[in-house]
DNA sequence: CTGAAAGCGCTAACAC
DNA sequence: GTGTTAGCGCTTTCAG
């Protein structure tokens, strides 16, 4: 029943062979250290009719090596991150490795607490979604070796392997459809976070309504009071100060919901005369009444290249290899960003 | 710059002391070794100055203690369970514990893989939303003097410690609400997962119609299909064969946003006539129109009793002692479950 | 082909 | 009060 006594050790006596020849043959090194195949059986059979596994622990402690990643998002609850991390997770786990998720709350403080942590643990690789202040501490990670992969945002002085999308092109592509869409004054909700991926997104709006002529009327909510009683107040007032606002462009998904909210509670009806449309998609934009037209990122592919990249990194044990990619998020057109009549 | 390379030795031989002292130090074991006040401040200074920390793995091959809590789900992207995540998560770290997350798709064999994996892996304890045939390991775990602790659903022959809801109140309550708000034809659909969580839920309904001489209509979807087309279609076939049906209660959160989906796409104008209420709140829930009714889960509650209880377990190191807590979900009553005109 | 033995870095019993 | 040292369980070099 408590089979956490037995030891490598004891299967080697049982078997009446040295602990070396268990340990190769455990690590599938039987063929190449020319161990004969009726012991490598033999061994394989006990081991296997006594589902006897090796101390973990033991072996990372010798090897240097955890088969542990760790996965730093802003907040695992929000959707964006828990899809992302749900696809990492069946790939890690396909080849051998264990996902440690963590999040940091877009705090550098934090991030460099959980970075630390994890470094005295010994875990294998980092997907980070950074936050702002933290260039110095991946630098340092890469330079002692450490297989890093940025998610989501990337610092452009910094040498390393990333995965984002087009945010500019994205964001442009959107008010863009929303101009074309006969919407003439629209709003740019974002925060205050100065990262890359939210600069992009703003400059791909201003771009779009600066060539199409109109006006642009942008409101950044501090990162603290997204979720918050007061940023929805701010979005109230943005709509109560610019009556001719008839088409608003959110640029995360958290922002969207607090939109969404303030405006079922106090003005329902704005909900089919405005043009809505948001970055980052999810069910509920879905299936909303009227359907929020978003901005979906590839959350597939997104899990999907991080862990490719990592994977590669981990073979080669070169850290200093690039390789920097950029997605395409795909224009979901719903009935939120259409023509009203 | 590569911190990694400095050891307890090191801090030792530099210091002049031996790394037994260094230890005590570190381990906050220096007053109680009677160390000179002195000794421990120059070793704290040191360390602090060269912003040290022991190596992870060589501490727990020691001790046998990792400080690592895993959480296994049905699915991490699940707002459900996301959301109990990030509470434990702060919990854990505040107390020196890591978390692993994963998630075992409610499938009896990846759950044992899963547990099988993370016991060789030492972990201290483990927070496990069980899929159905998993008693046996788990009762392993406690044999073997592992903390465990259950959530959202429980094995009644076993004996262990878990956190979960009234579901047959609840949902007795739920149903109760809709059949006082005027509904007379009210089904209940819900998975065929014949796990206690999912058999109170029905229970609940079943009684609460029957103690008001209604008829029951039950649609159980098999556990696959929950979030494809075919579970949809069978959400709309129960409507079109079942013209009377004049309300209807989701058994889980995945289910609702099935049925809402079937609605939009196929029968508007039923989302304003059909009476709705549904197990698992979520933001969508309470910002849709109409508003849905939802039967809400206590997550911080949930998440604060499981860690309450699994650090008490680690503490006491007493695998035996139980705490079963069941806590009170809340029906929070909005549009679409009140009385249609 | 197989075995002995030296660590990986830390903790803690024991000795002084 | 402080230092010596024997492991924790495994991998891997080197000798045979």
């Amino acid at each position: 029943m408590n089979q956490k006594k037995i030891l490598l050790k004891d299967i080697a006596k049982k078997l009446n062979v040295s602990t070396t020849t268990v340990s190769f043959v455990l690590n599938g090194k039987g063929k190449e250290k020319k161990i004969s195949d009726e012991v490598i059986k033999k061994i394989e059979d006990y081991v296997e009719s006594i589902n006897f596994r090796p101390n973990l622990v033991a072996q990372s402690l010798r090897t240097g090596k955890t088969k542990i990643l760790v996965f730093m998002v802003e907040d695992i609850s929000n959707y964006f991150f828990a899809k992302i991390a749900r696809i990492i997770e069946d790939i890690a786990y396909s080849k051998g490795y264990k996902i440690l998720f963590c999040s940091n709350e877009n705090n550098d403080d934090r991030s460099r607490d959980l970075i630390n942590l994890f470094s005295k643990l010994q875990v294998d690789g980092f997907i980070i979604i950074p936050s702002a202040g933290i260039k110095k501490d991946i630098e340092n990670l890469i330079k002692n070796n450490i297989p890093v992969v940025l998610c989501d945002r990337h610092f452009p002085q910094l040498k390393t392997s990333y995965v984002v999308i087009n945010n500019y092109e994205a964001s442009k592509e959107a008010t863009t459809h929303l101009i074309n869409n006969g919407f003439k004054n629209i709003a740019f909700i974002t925060t205050d976070v100065r990262q890359i991926q939210m600069l992009d997104r703003l400059k791909g709006y201003e771009k779009a309504i600066a060539e199409a002529g109109l006006k642009s009327t942008v409101l950044q909510i501090p990162f603290a009071d997204t979720n918050s009683e007061k940023g929805r107040d701010m979005i109230s007032c943005l709509f109560t100060e610019n009556k001719e606002l008839d088409a608003v462009f959110f640029s995360t998904n958290y922002l969207t919901q607090s939109g969404l909210e303030m405006i079922k509670e106090t003005n329902p009806s704005l909900i089919n005369t405005l043009g809505i449309i948001t970055f980052d998609d999810n069910d509920l934009f879905r299936i909303y009444s009227p359907s929020i037209s978003a901005v979906a990122q590839p959350l597939h592919q997104i899990g999907q290249e991080l862990m490719n990249i990592m994977l590669n990194l981990l073979k080669d044990n070169n850290t200093n290899q690039l390789k920097q990619v950029t997605l395409k998020a795909n224009l979901i057109i719903r009935n939120s960003s259409l023509r009203k009549n």
